[in-house]
DNA sequence: GCTGCGCTTTGACACAGATCAACGGAGGGT
DNA sequence: ACCCTCCGTTGATCTGTGTCAAAGCGCAGC
């Protein structure tokens, strides 16, 4: 189903090496990671941890895609988080998780046991700038998510979610927005419906209607072509945006 | 309008001294902070900074109410973040502003500017340390929020608001959960469909309801009298929340 | 005490998206 | 090749919330 898992090595050759938590550190700070961190990988569709779990162990995403997921009883559920490769999962100084965390393709996690993680916070302030840097970017993303659920119209939600993963792909020749012609997307229709806080069918029929407009092609279910990026930005709600992609 | 904005001398004495930024600092840390913070005050619906705005100070809220918008193009608004005393307004690393800043109520801020602010995040671990801490307290609330915007019905999103600023109520008394009966809101109607992603209209329908249904009573526009906290509980969707409050 | 303005409430109606239900199509197991 | 299951699409209808409009209420200024 999966290409098969890379072997990583050790941190250097670490294909998350300049985007996660270690992003700033030095050759030395990066060996004192490298001893404490262990590797581990899960399957699409396996849960990673649950709401209320003790928080033993925080990780970056290596690669692969997983949610974090809030739920209330009745079934209702809202994904609060994609996390691509080089997210940071849990948080240090707190002790259960929040959310529930569910791999959607195979993930590779490069983990660490919190408490020495923590202590190194203190002695390595790379690590710590990074940690500050990623949270307050997500702290970004997380708002204008706020934006888009709270007064964004179906339409408008998915042609922004569209543009969320035309940026974040990474395509083959390493580029990264080069040819965003055409994504690939990393979630089913209903995840994409709990990430955007509408129904299947309303995603479903979006898409329909974002095609038939001619606004994107579809080819399978999971490969959207998108002829014009301006056209699909146009939709999504948020033009004169002070044109910041990154 | 208002009562006069109280003389601070120092930090030392400064109300929001254990919950801000600079929470966690030693004496000597603080003094360093104290040579470069200077107040300045805003008067209630004053405009504080706009999305744009050069990014040039950032400061903690010392008293008063502020809010953090962000807006499209036709008018259409999502107020992303309620800024109460010892929150903090900015980020390190950035030099332009991403939302829209206003004083709801007279504001008193604890400015720095932010250069040699940047440099004391680097000499100084314990304002990084309680940054990121807060950080990702934000991070938090801003993703329990994304399951407010995202899956609550109208009057769920009522009673979650109500839950949040009862919480968020420090009593005259100094206690902050104590009587909890009586709760001022800090915002007006349409503030308050802005954080919920709703419509003046809708609010106040919501507002009706609940006094007629006995969960909540009103005293005038701004103040609510909450008879029984469980059943507000129940109304607001997250019940079985872990019963973590704090 | 009146007048005018801004904020809130209430009412009538419209519509986007939810809900309920049926169908289609790809992939895997036998 | 067949069936079965999962996922996505499409259709018909319902409903919560938005929209448009008007009326109430409190408060500042005269």
């Amino acid at each position: 189903m999966n290409k098969p898992m890379p072997v990583i090595e050790s941190c250097s050759t670490c294909p998350i090496r300049h985007r996660a938590v270690c992003a700033k550190c030095e050759d030395d700070e990066l060996e004192q990671l490298n001893d404490i961190k262990f590797y581990k990988t899960y399957s699409a569709g396996q849960t990673i941890a649950m709401r209320g779990d003790a928080l033993d162990v925080v990780a970056s995403v290596v690669s692969g895609t997983a949610t974090l997921e809030r739920a209330i009883e009745d079934g209702r559920t809202q994904l609060v988080g994609l996390l691509l490769p080089s997210d940071f999962i849990g948080r240090p100084g707190r002790d259960t998780l929040q959310y529930d965390v569910t791999a959607v393709t195979d993930v590779t996690l490069c983990c660490f046991y919190r408490k020495p993680f923590e202590s190194l916070l203190k002695t390595i302030p790379h690590v710590q700038e990074r940690m500050l840097e990623m949270a307050l970017d997500e702290l970004d993303a997380a708002r204008d998510w706020m934006l888009l659920l709270g007064r964004k119209t179906a339409r408008e939600k998915i042609a922004s979610f569209l543009m969320l993963i035309a940026k974040r792909t990474v395509h083959p020749d390493g580029s990264v927005l080069g040819d965003t012609s055409r994504i690939e997307l990393p979630i089913s229709r209903e995840a994409m419906a709990n990430y955007l806080g509408l129904t299947i069918e309303t995603v479903s029929r979006q898409f329909t209607g974002l095609r038939k407009d001619g606004v994107i092609g579809l080819d399978g279910n999971r490969t959207v072509l998108i002829p014009d990026l301006e056209t699909l930005l146009l939709e999504s709600g948020d033009d004169s945006d002070g044109g910041v992609l990154f």
